[in-house]
DNA sequence: GTCTATATCTAGATAGAC
DNA sequence: GTCTATCTAGATATAGAC
């Protein structure tokens, strides 16, 4: 018995089945689905390729199978963590922090999302669980939670939250996937700093905010 | 002599050359880099196979080549038109619409988007060419009208700029080359409203608005 | 269910005629 | 400079033994 190569230890439904999946993960997210070939996914899995086609119809249904599955247990979520209690300034700057950090962190993902992307013309269903099963429920939590503090006087939190998501990812794209990162040069904190004025310049002005307000806002430090 | 497959050429080509380009353009678009062979490239040029090998180095060569040129020549600035002139606030607005429009008018622009992040990993020189010839200018061009008028009250301009690029670039990408436009609906006119909501609340504090600006802020109609 | 071995095709790249 | 014809490696997928 071959023992597999890389097991991060899932739901037991076969042995086989999960060292293909992580065999073809591997071999996708780092050459793409043309660029994969069955040999590398069997040699990768520790498996002969006779047995990837007997669990799996064919190339294309082992991609979609192995899409499907990341998306929504791998990935499911990782956009956005469940934002913790606390005033809805300090909590709303964290989360836009921790989405930065968390994807800026993640090379797995990042491959995941070249590839969804990479192949969205060829594959738009797979495209369409990535915003299902990622996306979407990010956009959700987020919206939600601004729709929960009516307090912060934003007039459509549901747009408000495509616009904080959108910069996050935005950024995380360009500076990291696209390794713009000494290209553009934009501290994670000023861009933070810049997304939490202009939320809150609505609902505190300038006349009525208090020093410390102001601090949060702006940061603890000011090293731009 | 072969031609350099990296370099600013704007000498005249040879019309094979030409050829070549748009049917590896063609090719390497619709199918990505793997995906593509060089049989279908020269057959879709109306050359052989060896007049591309002749004026290429290799698949590589030929795709680097592309793709700078595309990047430089096709597709430059892309991302913004220059402002017009005009009041700040009907020029950011119509600025904003014009991006999200012609983006999704684009497809062969969004085939190219997920063309250079879909092979990003294995080409990281051609993701920064990307954002050399493109990303970048569109943002700059951005940041510049935003610092030219300081009666915006914009803290940071910079900064500002990539939210604005940053939110327009995300909602292309979940509605257009994701294919999410029924999965998450999100009127333009809806986004467009809450950016320059966010963008004029500090300029602009409630008590100061008058009812024209008022209007003008949250778009002439309001079929959300 | 899983393997060894193989059929069939297409890929990238090149010789050599003109 | 451009072509026809071809070489070789590696691709998907399967037959048939165990």
């Amino acid at each position: 018995m071959i023992v597999p190569a890389m097991t991060t230890d899932d739901s037991p439904r076969s042995d086989k089945v999960d060292q293909i999946l992580q065999g073809a993960l591997q071999e996708f997210l780092s050459r793409g689905y043309a660029g994969t070939s069955m040999d590398r996914v069997a040699a990768t899995a520790g498996v002969s390729k006779p047995t990837v086609y007997h669990h799996f119809q064919d190339k294309e249904g082992l991609f979609c199978a192995l899409v499907q599955h990341i998306a929504q247990v791998r990935f499911y979520g990782t956009l956005t963590p469940c934002p913790c209690a606390g005033p809805p300034v300090t909590t709303l700057r964290q989360l836009l922090e921790h989405m930065l950090e968390s994807i800026a962190a993640d090379d797995e993902y990042q491959d995941f999302v070249r590839l969804v992307i990479g192949e969205s013309g060829r594959f738009p269903a797979l495209a369409r669980l990535f915003i299902i099963h990622i996306t979407k429920p990010g956009i959700e939590r987020v919206q939600s939670y601004l729709a929960d503090h009516p307090e912060l006087g934003l007039p459509d939190p549901v747009a408000t939250a495509h616009i904080l998501v959108g910069t996050v990812v935005y950024v995380t794209l360009t500076q990291h996937i696209l390794h713009g990162q000494d290209l553009i040069a934009l501290p994670q904190k000023r861009l933070v700093n810049a997304l939490m004025a202009l939320l809150l310049a609505k609902a505190t002005p300038a006349s009525e905010m208090s020093p410390d307000l102001e601090e949060v806002i702006t940061g603890a430090d000011d090293t731009l």
